[in-house]
RNA sequence: GCCAGCGUAGCUCAGUUGGCAGAGCAACUGAUUUGUAAUCAGUAGGUCGUCGGUUCGAAUCCGUCCGCUGGCUCCA
C-alpha cells in the first residue's frame, strides 16, 4: 500500500520504494531513489521503504551511485552465473568499476572466451529468472560461519578484516549470496544489457605474493543502444592505437632484435619529435630556462648521494666497469643538474636558476608492464629543475602551472584535473625534512593552485618521501585520463648535495627545488598525442604537412615547381609522382593522413593556380598557390587544431 | 616478475583428424596517362618466433627460451 499525502511525491513512513514505484509508473530505469528534501541527500535501495514523511526522486543510470548499483549487481550474477557452471569456484571481490565490473576467481579451471560465451548465457537465463535480490545484517561470527560452511576463504578474510564497528552484510539472490555492502538494484531482472569483456589474472588483493586469481571483466548498460555505443567506443579506441597507427604512419617501431622497451623513431616520428622539442625549448627558454644537456651515465657514488641507490636502484641497471669505478645507467637527471648549480657560489640574486632538459633516462620496468611507447625502458624526459629562494618557490610554482596550462591547451588537452599530494600527518616519520619545511611547502603548492584558480583534490598520504608535489591528469578526446605534468618540492637533495646560495646577509643557505615536468616523456607524450589525433596530427606537428599530386605525368614538372614554392617557404611538402591514378594518390595520402593534399592538372597548369583538398574537409576547390601557402603558413604558426579552412 | 592468451610473407589473416605453406594489400616489372578514397596483368617474397622432443612424417602434438597482448603492481 502507497501513502503519500499529496501529488508532489511527498510519501508517508512506511511506504515500499517499490511501491512507489509502481504507483507512479515508474520504469526499470529508476534504479534507485534519492530523499531529497533533507540537509544531506540519501541515496536508497528500491527494497527499502521510507522510514519518515519525505519526498523522493527516481536516480537512473546517468546518476554515479545508481549506476554502479547496477553494475555491481551485474557482478553479482556473474559469480552466480560461475558458481553454477564452475561449482567449487571460490570467490574474491567484485565491484563495479568506472566502465563495468568484475569479478575474481580462484579455481582450477582456466577461464577461455568460450567460457564467457557460457558464462553469459547463463547470466541472462538469472536475469530472466527475475530473482528478488534481498539484504540481510549478520553478526560477525555468523557472517564467519556461513561462509567458512560455503568454502569461501576469501570471504572469511574480507570478514576478519572488517572494522569493528562494521554493519556486516550479506546479499542473496536465489541460491546466490554474497559478503558486500551494497547498494543493488532489487531483481536481477533489471539488467538489461550487458556483456562480458576480458579475462585476466589478478593477485588477490593486489599483492604479489598471494594467490593468483583469474579476474573476468564486464560492463553494463540500460539498454542494447547504450552498450552497442560502449563496444563501439571500444572499437574506435582499438583503432587509434598508438601502435597500429605509429607502424602504419612510420612513426616508430620497437625492435625484438634490439629489445623490450626501446623505441626506434622512424623519420616521421622523429619529425614531430623535432617539432615538439624545438617548441618545448623555445618555450622554456622564454621562460627564463637555460637548457643543459648532461651524460648518459655516472659514477655509482654519485647515485648513493642522491639516494637513488638505496631507493630506486630497483629500477636502475645494473652498474657497468669504467676503469677501475662503477657507473651506472641514469633513471633521472636531478642529480646532474645539482652538479651544474654546484659548480659555483650562487648569489641570493641569482635565483631562481632554471635548467631545462630533455633528457633521455633507463629505468628498469618489469617485462610485464612494458606497453608501446607509453610504458618502455628508455625515454626522455622533459625536465627541468628549479632552484629558487624559499620565499620565491610559490611565485615559482604559479610559473610552473603556468607553462603547464599553455603547453596543454596548445596541444589540444582542454580538460584536466589538479591532485595535490601532501603526506600523511599520522605517519611524519616516514618523510624527510622537519614539520616547519614541510608545512611550508605544502602551503606553497595549494597556494600556488589557489592563485591560478585551479580545481584540486588533495591526496592526503601520497606525497613521496623527499616532497609534497602537484600531479594533472588530463584527458583526451576519447575520455581517457592520462598522467600529465607533475610538479614536484624536493626537500632531500638540496640537503643531500649540501647546496646552498649566498643570502643578503652574506651567510649560506639552503635553496628549494622544484622537480617539474610538463609532457612527461617524449615517447609517453607522443604516444598519447597519436591517439589524442588518431594519428591525424595538426598541421604543424604533421610530418608531411603537404602532398602534391599530378593528375597525369604531363602535370609532373609544374607538380614539383608548386611542391618547391611551398618547400621554400618552410612547409613540409612531398611529390607524388606516381603512375596511379589521381582517386589512388588521394587514397594514399588520406590513409597517411597528410593534411592537405594540392591537384595540378591541365585546368590548373593553364590557370596557373592549384586545387586544394583537405583530409578531413575534403575538396576545397580552385586557389592562387601564394593564397593557399599563406593560409598554410598561418595554421603552422598559429598551432592551429584545425584546418584554416575549417570556417570559411 | 606473475596468470592467461597469442606468434605463419613488410601488413592483415587462411591453413580440416599431423601428409608438398596459401590469399588480399604492400613491393617489384610491364601496360595504362589517368580529375578528388583502390586501373589491369605478371614477378618475387616464408628456417611457419627460438631451441629441443614425440612421430615414417610437425606450421599443426609436447617442452624450453624469446617476444607480443590483456591484467595484477609501479610509474614519465
Amino acid at each position: 500500500m502507497v501513502k503519500w499525502n499529496d501529488q508532489s511525491g511527498r510519501f508517508i513512513k512506511g511506504s515500499a520504494f517499490l511501491d512507489v514505484k509502481k504507483a507512479f509508473g515508474w520504469k526499470n530505469d529508476v534504479l534507485m531513489v534519492q530523499i531529497a528534501d533533507e540537509a544531506q541527500p540519501q541515496v536508497l535501495e528500491l527494497r527499502e521503504a521510507v522510514d519518515r514523511d519525505c519526498v523522493v526522486e527516481p536516480l537512473g543510470f546517468e546518476d554515479e551511485k545508481a549506476r554502479e548499483a547496477l553494475r555491481h549487481t551485474a557482478s553479482h550474477v556473474l559469480a552466480q552465473a560461475v558458481k553454477r557452471l564452475f561449482p567449487g569456484t571460490r570467490l574474491g571481490i567484485g565491484p563495479a568499476i568506472e566502465d563495468g565490473f568484475y569479478y575474481d576467481f580462484d579455481t582450477e579451471h582456466r577461464f577461455s572466451q568460450e567460457d564467457l560465451a557460457d558464462i553469459e548465457k547463463e547470466m541472462k537465463r538469472i536475469v530472466k529468472q527475475n530473482l528478488p535480490i534481498t539484504r540481510e545484517i549478520m553478526s560477525r561470527e555468523e557472517a564467519r560461519r556461513v561462509f567458512e560452511e560455503a568454502g569461501e576463504p576469501y570471504k572469511v578474510e574480507l570478514i576478519d578484516e572488517l572494522p569493528e564497528g562494521e554493519q556486516i552484510s550479506i546479499y542473496r539472490q536465489g541460491e546466490f549470496f554474497d559478503l558486500c555492502a551494497g547498494p543493488h538494484v532489487p531483481y536481477t531482472g533489471y539488467l538489461k544489457a550487458f556483456k562480458l569483456l576480458s579475462v585476466a589474472g589478478a593477485y588477490w588483493r593486489g599483492d604479489e605474493n598471494r594467490p593468483m586469481l583469474q579476474r573476468i571483466y564486464g560492463t553494463s548498460f540500460m539498454d542494447k543502444e547504450a552498450l552497442d555505443a560502449h563496444l563501439a567506443r571500444l572499437e574506435e579506441i582499438k583503432r587509434r592505437d598508438h601502435r597500429r597507427l605509429g607502424r602504419e604512419l612510420g612513426l616508430f617501431s620497437i625492435e625484438e632484435e634490439g629489445g623490450p622497451g626501446l623505441v626506434y623513431w622512424h623519420p616521421k616520428g622523429a619529425m614531430v619529435r623535432e617539432v615538439i622539442e624545438n617548441f618545448w625549448k623555445e618555450e622554456h627558454r622564454k621562460r627564463g630556462y637555460e637548457i643543459v644537456y648532461t651524460p648518459h651515465i655516472a659514477k655509482l657514488d654519485l647515485w648513493k648521494v642522491s639516494g637513488h641507490w638505496d631507493w630506486y636502484s630497483q629500477n636502475m641497471y645494473s652498474p657497468m666497469d669504467v676503469d677501475d669505478a662503477k657507473y651506472l645507467l641514469k633513471p633521472m637527471n636531478c642529480p646532474f643538474h645539482i652538479l651544474i648549480y654546484k659548480g659555483k657560489t650562487r648569489s641570493y640574486r641569482d635565483l631562481p636558476i632554471k635548467y631545462g632538459e630533455l633528457g633521455t633516462v633507463y629505468r628498469y620496468e618489469r617485462s610485464g608492464v612494458l606497453h608501446g611507447m607509453l610504458r618502455v625502458r628508455g625515454f626522455t624526459q622533459d625536465d627541468a629543475h628549479v632552484f629558487c629562494r624559499p620565499d620565491q618557490l610559490e611565485e615559482q610554482l604559479v610559473e610552473v602551472l603556468d607553462l603547464a596550462e599553455f603547453m596543454l591547451k596548445t596541444f589540444g588537452y582542454d580538460e584536466y584535473y589538479c591532485m595535490l599530494s601532501v603526506r600523511d600527518p599520522e605517519n611524519k616519520e616516514s618523510y624527510i625534512g622537519d614539520d616547519e619545511i614541510w608545512e611550508q611547502a605544502e602551503a606553497a603548492l595549494e597556494n600556488a593552485l589557489k592563485a591560478k584558480n585551479l580545481d584540486y583534490q588533495v591526496d592526503v598520504g601520497e606525497a613521496k618521501f623527499y616532497g609534497p608535489a602537484i600531479d594533472i591528469n588530463i584527458k583526451d578526446t576519447m575520455g581517457r585520463m592520462w598522467q600529465g605534468p607533475t610538479i614536484q618540492a624536493d626537500l632531500n637533495l638540496p640537503e643531500r648535495f649540501d647546496i646552498h646560495y649566498i643570502g643578503e646577509d652574506g651567510q649560506k643557505h639552503r635553496p628549494v627545488m622544484i622537480h617539474r615536468t610538463v609532457l612527461g616523456a617524449m615517447e609517453r607524450f607522443i604516444g598519447g598525442l597519436i591517439e589524442h589525433y588518431a594519428g591525424a596530427f595538426p598541421m604543424w606537428l604533421s610530418p608531411v604537412q603537404i602532398r602534391v599530386m599530378p593528375v597525369s605525368d604531363k602535370h609532373s614538372d609544374y607538380a614539383k615547381v608548386v611542391a618547391e614554392h611551398l618547400e621554400k617557404q618552410g612547409l613540409r611538402t612531398e611529390c607524388d609522382l606516381g603512375q596511379d591514378k589521381i582517386g589512388y594518390k588521394i587514397r594514399q595520402a588520406q590513409l597517411e593522413k597528410v593534411p592537405y593534399m594540392i591537384i595540378v592538372g591541365d585546368k590548373e597548369k593553364q590557370a596557373g593556380n592549384i586545387s586544394v583538398r583537405h583530409r578531413s574537409l575534403g575538396d576545397l576547390g580552385p586557389m592562387g598557390l601564394d593564397e593557399f601557402a599563406s593560409k598554410a603558413k598561418h595554421e603552422v604558426s598559429s598551432k592551429s587544431l584545425e584546418s584554416v579552412f575549417a570556417q570559411s
